[in-house]
DNA sequence: GCCAACGTTGGC
DNA sequence: GCCAACGTTGGC
């Protein structure tokens, strides 16, 4: 897979964590609920299936990666932008003129130890990670083939 | 709980 | 189209 891409996930565990991936029917979820048109754009226009995602824990402790999963299904309209009762509802989304859009993800592994943000940022081969840049809250961000593999190596250590 | 660094909204 | 006000994110 010449082409495949990386990226990183955050989402806070209480709301959603990477366990709860795993424990989901066939450890695949729709990732639904974005509102940020940066994060929306990665996902509709530049996601497809089979790239990497690094599954990161925010506002928790510790803040860190805890394991793989992979994008299971391209982009689709996110449902959840048309249900009034829903927490991330927009009125300006309708399913005949789409605003929010989702992928699905797999979880695929999850790290033997978590690789948390304070040591990412002491290593000299993520100092250009997004996900490090000061002010930098974009919840989908892209990770290049050098950072996914130093992480993963990372957090495949016993 | 604080607050910097955003992104969005809406008046003009 | 500008930009002040506001809301949110997310590390600290």
């Amino acid at each position: 897979m010449a082409d495949r891409r990386y990226w990183i996930f955050k989402s806070e565990p209480t709301a959603y964590s990477f366990n709860d991936l795993l424990q989901e029917p066939g450890q695949t979820a729709e990732w639904d609920g974005v509102r940020n048109y940066q994060a929306r754009n990665f996902m509709r226009d530049e996601m497809k299936v089979g790239d990497g995602v690094l599954f990161y824990h925010s506002s928790s402790k510790p803040l860190a990666v805890v394991g793989t999963a992979t994008v299971a299904r391209e982009s689709y309209p996110d449902h959840t932008a048309w249900d009034p009762a829903d927490q991330h509802h927009d009125p300006k989304s309708t399913p005949d003129n789409p605003i929010w859009f989702m992928v699905d993800i797999r979880g695929e592994r999850q790290f033997t130890r978590p690789v948390i943000l304070e040591e990412m940022k002491d290593n000299p081969r993520l100092r250009n990670m997004l996900l490090l840049r000061r002010g930098m809250r974009l919840s989908i961000q892209p990770v290049t083939r050098e950072e996914w593999d130093e992480i993963v190596s990372l957090g495949s250590r016993g």
